[in-house]
DNA sequence: TATTGCCCCGCAACTAAGTTGCAAAATATA
DNA sequence: TATATTTTGCAACTTAGTTGCGGGGCAATA
């Protein structure tokens, strides 16, 4: 496991720091997206937020993480597939935010549909963010 | 134009404050989405930040406007169509995001697309934004 | 239009979020 | 191992957002 996230440091030549493993590590074991305050948090009071907030920022620009917009000033980051290229990622699955628990998902499978946009303008990337219950708290209920 | 403003805060039993009438005749005169750094600035030196924040959450609550989602931590706000009703509204056409000049529209005639969950998926709400150029920006190139 | 009650605004003080510069420590390279 | 380069942590700062409360404006009624 820590293997793993040597390599993915390594391939993105990105010096291996305890506290990119750390995160990076994160990342990899939890299931779904994270927002800041849940890597702060989770990733140990060890850390100072600073290095938090660059770390994440040198993930986001490597193309390891990707960025998950919602409604509500949270910016959530979840872990790229491994075709995600730096700068130039495939980030054309949709998003699933549950209503009930909170947890956001990356719904791999499900790709974002075509749109057809108005004269004039050029499409560049399409973001889509469901929002609903996840199986589990459907299933709890 | 100022009877408009009035009308729209009577018909969601709001009082019609200075503020509120400034900032809601704000957003029916721009085109286009607001952040809420723009409407601070633009509605004038006058008000209080506290007292933005409040209308702009009023609003929110009366379903007069609505936010829309960015993957940069900053919500912007727009117009609802005038069937918004509150609490319930019908958000379902989607957003566009221009790259150059950073306004965000909402294509009104553009509606959602249909999303098909996976199985114990509950499905409640869809957001789409479209990020690229917006046609101004590509006419002026 | 005067009065009364309620709602809204602005102020102050606070917490949370995010940024920048710099020196010290850790990492990579040879 | 020694050196050059990166990264970290600290401090100080800016910006964003929240809460409580007293004074003032708004609406409703007569």
């Amino acid at each position: 496991m820590i293997l793993q996230v040597d390599d993915i440091l390594r391939r993105n030549s990105l010096s291996v720091t305890e506290s990119r493993k750390k995160i990076l590590n994160l990342f990899l074991t939890v299931q779904g997206a994270l927002a800041h305050g849940d890597i702060e948090r989770k990733a140990g009071e060890k850390f100072d937020r600073v290095t938090v907030y660059r770390t994440l920022q040198t993930f986001v620009e490597k193309g390891i993480i990707h960025t998950i917009p919602t409604t509500d000033n949270s910016v959530r980051y979840a872990l790229c597939k491994d075709n995600c290229t730096e700068g130039h990622h495939h980030d054309n699955h949709i998003h699933f935010i549950c209503i009930k628990c909170g947890s956001t998902l990356c719904l791999e499978d499900i790709l974002a549909p075509e749109i057809l946009l108005p004269k004039g303008f050029t499409l560049s990337e399409i973001e889509v963010v469901v929002k609903g219950i996840c199986r589990d708290c459907n299933s709890k209920k």
